[in-house]
Parts: structure tokens; sequence; C-alpha cells
DNA sequence: GACAATACCAAGCAAGCGCTTGGTTTGTAA
DNA sequence: TTACAAACCAAGCGCTTGCTTGGTATTGTC
């Protein structure tokens, strides 16, 4: 299954919005905020004005503004849980499986999801303690993959450090891309990113 | 010279606030309230309270809440650039010099100051921009240590990957480990967290 | 012991915040 | 046409925010 099936697939079950509808293109437009000005910053009166609405009229669709943010995080999460999970299974080998994580986990954040991946990193706190505990059984899916992948690597001797540290490490070198990677300038492609990534792990570069 | 010294040297400079003086005091409990809460969320009144004053007094020692919160990194990265400009000198070969930089920039994300370097990362985006130019070229200092040591393994083909992209992946990849790692519990002392980053990055772990 | 300079307090202002309220428009289906 | 719910507006409430102001202790210096 390719990526605008899948996403379709999740909204059509409900899990994600249609960025079409009003709810899912508020909340594209709240994560571009959030990430551009931090989720503190933004008022419910920026949030409305970028979807032009009244800013009260916000909450006949959310709650709270937090119900926004925790909005934001939990749909993304959905659609790059299902995105990694195909691209993993598409794989053969355990290191193309890697590359397969690496490359997908780059592009939810350098992407189309972008936004929405930088507001998971950095905004983090601003959930209240209830609303993290729900993202974080959904992150475990997603990081189960991960870890996996991993382990068969270490059981092969294809990794030399532990995997439960380089998933670690890895969760913020590719996070921290969100800072500098700029593809349109530079000429780094994003699977010349990847590449550099496996070969910062020792792994050779395929031809 | 040890890190006493260094702190000492600074303080006598005037680059960097006593922790035992009044200034000195409230930038440290700054860095903590705003890594805890996030510099938004921390207010003028929390902040006097931390130190036991009113919150009008503060404005007595600095012009604006954002004056405290760029006190607060300025005085961080003039700290640690002596620190790893001193661990790079005494280490010997290239790759005893990244170990050496891996292992100072993993102790002052998750040692003393821990707290102003989580805020470092954080809250960058709560800085004025043109704080965050200054602050910048502060930076630049620090970030040429590790380019110089990590250009000379790449010419001993040392490293497969780019410097600077691998610098980038390493920053990231550092400035996380706040978010998870606890040196307490779980034995990892902070010696075994930099083995693990270098044999992640191919190089062999010293018997 | 006089006298600045420094450090602080008590009170509060103006602005901005998230959110509520009561009422109006719009879409949908019988 | 009627009925009704969903979507939205206009107005503003109550509270918190960063910061100011005018005055009072405290400290260091000769």
């Amino acid at each position: 299954m390719n990526q605008p099936d899948i996403l379709q697939a999740l909204i059509s079950e409900n899990l994600v919005s249609d960025p079409a509808g009003a709810r899912g293109r508020l909340l594209h437009e709240a994560a571009r905020l959030f990430r551009d000005k931090g989720y503190e910053r933004t008022t419910v009166r920026d949030l409305a004005a970028a979807v032009g609405i009244q800013s009260g009229s916000l909450f006949h669709h959310f709650r709270s503004k937090e119900e926004i943010l925790k909005a934001v995080m939990v749909e993304t999460i959905r659609l790059n849980t299902a995105l990694m999970q195909a691209a993993v299974e598409e794989a053969e080998t355990p290191e193309r499986k890697l590359r397969a994580l690496v490359r997908a986990e780059l592009e939810s954040i350098n992407g189309q999801t972008g936004e929405a991946m930088a507001v998971l990193v950095f905004e983090w706190r601003s959930l209240s303690e209830a609303s993290q505990k729900e993202v974080l059984e959904l992150r475990d899916i997603y990081e189960s993959l991960w870890l996996d992948v991993l382990g068969t690597l270490r059981e092969h001797s294809n990794l030399q450090a532990d995997p439960f540290v380089v998933r670690r490490m890895l969760t913020g070198a590719l996070s921290w891309t969100v800072t500098w990677y700029r593809p349109e300038r530079g000429g780094l492609s994003l699977d010349g990113l990847t590449d550099q990534v496996m070969a910062m792990l020792g792994f050779a570069v395929p031809a």
C-alpha cells in the first residue's frame, strides 16, 4: 500500500482527520503555528485567524487549546506509525529494514508531517500529564518497530552498541535534523541524508 | 586546569556569575524552572519566589524576563566552551579528542549545567531574534572545536560520513539524552554512555 | 557616623490570555 | 416549508502576565 492509500485508510477509520475538512485544516495550521512560535506563544486568536473564524468558535470543535495540541500529536503518531509499518514490511533484510526506518523517520520529520513532528518533539512539556500518558502509549507501538529491527541486527553482530541506546541516539539525531536540514538549498537529498546516517552507523552505502 | 579552576577563572573575568552570589543563584534557579516548566510557563513571580524576593525586585537585576533567559544561555555556553577546550587539549590522538568531546558534552548536558543546557536546546525559540544572533556567535567557537577534530578523523579515514553531518547528528543525539538518561538508576555510567556513543560511530571501546 | 549606592518591598497598571455566553447563520433532510 | 442541529459570530468576563512606580532597608566607603 502506498502513502496516499495509507492516509486514506486512516481517514475512513476516523483515526486521522481529513486535511480537506474543517478539523483537518485547523490541525494543520495549528501544527505550523505551534512549530513556528511555540504552543504557549500561539494564542487561540492566532489559531482562529489562521482558518478564518472567530476565536470563540474554536471551542465548538475542541474543548480546550490543549486538546488541539494533543490532537496534532495523536494524529501524527497514528499516521507515521502506519507509514513506518509499511516501510519495514517492504524491506527484506534487517539492514534494509533499518534503512527504511531511518528514511521514513527523516521523511516524517522533514516532509509533509514535519510541522507536527517538530511539535511532538519540542512541545511535549506543554501537554498535561494525563495527555502525555495517552500519547506515550501510542508511541510504544512505533518504538517497538525500531527495537525489533535493531535487536535483530545486534544478534547478527552488525551493531556494536546496545539497541536501546542506539534507538534513543537516533531519535535525537533524526529529530534534530528539523533544525538544520534544508533540502531545497544545499543539495543533500533525503536519500543522501539517509546514506549519511547509515554510514555514520558503520553500514556501507549501497551502490 | 581542572574544572573548578576553569569556573573560577571565568568568574573573576566576569564572564560567568558566581553561583554563590545573588545573580548567580537566580540564574541557576531560572535554568531549573525554565527546564522544568518551559520559559513561557515560568512567570517572573515564580522566578522571584525561587530566590525569595518580590517579583518587581527582579527588574533591578535584569531589564526584562528575556534578558534572564539570554543570560542563562550565554553563561552556559561560555563555561562549556572553556571546559571543552581544556578537554580537547588534554587528549592526544584525534580519536581520544573526539571521545573527550563526547564525554564533555554528555557531562554538560547531564551534570551540573544540565538544566541550562536543556534550556539552550528547548527554549531557543523564546529568544528574540537579536539575542539569538548574539548567542549563535558564541556557539561558533564551540562548534569549531568539534569540526576540527571530526575533520582530522575524516582525513585519516576513520570516519565514513561527512563531518558537518556527523556533528549535527551528534548534537541531536547527545542533547536528547537529557530526556531519557538517568545515571542514578539503571547502571549506565557517563563513561559507559560515552563508550556506547563511540561504539555506535564504529570506534572500538578501549580496554 | 555621614552618605551614597545598592538591593529590595508593596502596590498596582495596562495588556493579553483562555474561555463563556447568547444569539444568528448555514446546511440537511423530511 | 418546516424543523433541527451544526457552525459560527460579537462581545466580553475574570484572571494572569510582564513590568513600573515610589518609597524603604541594607550595605560599603571615607
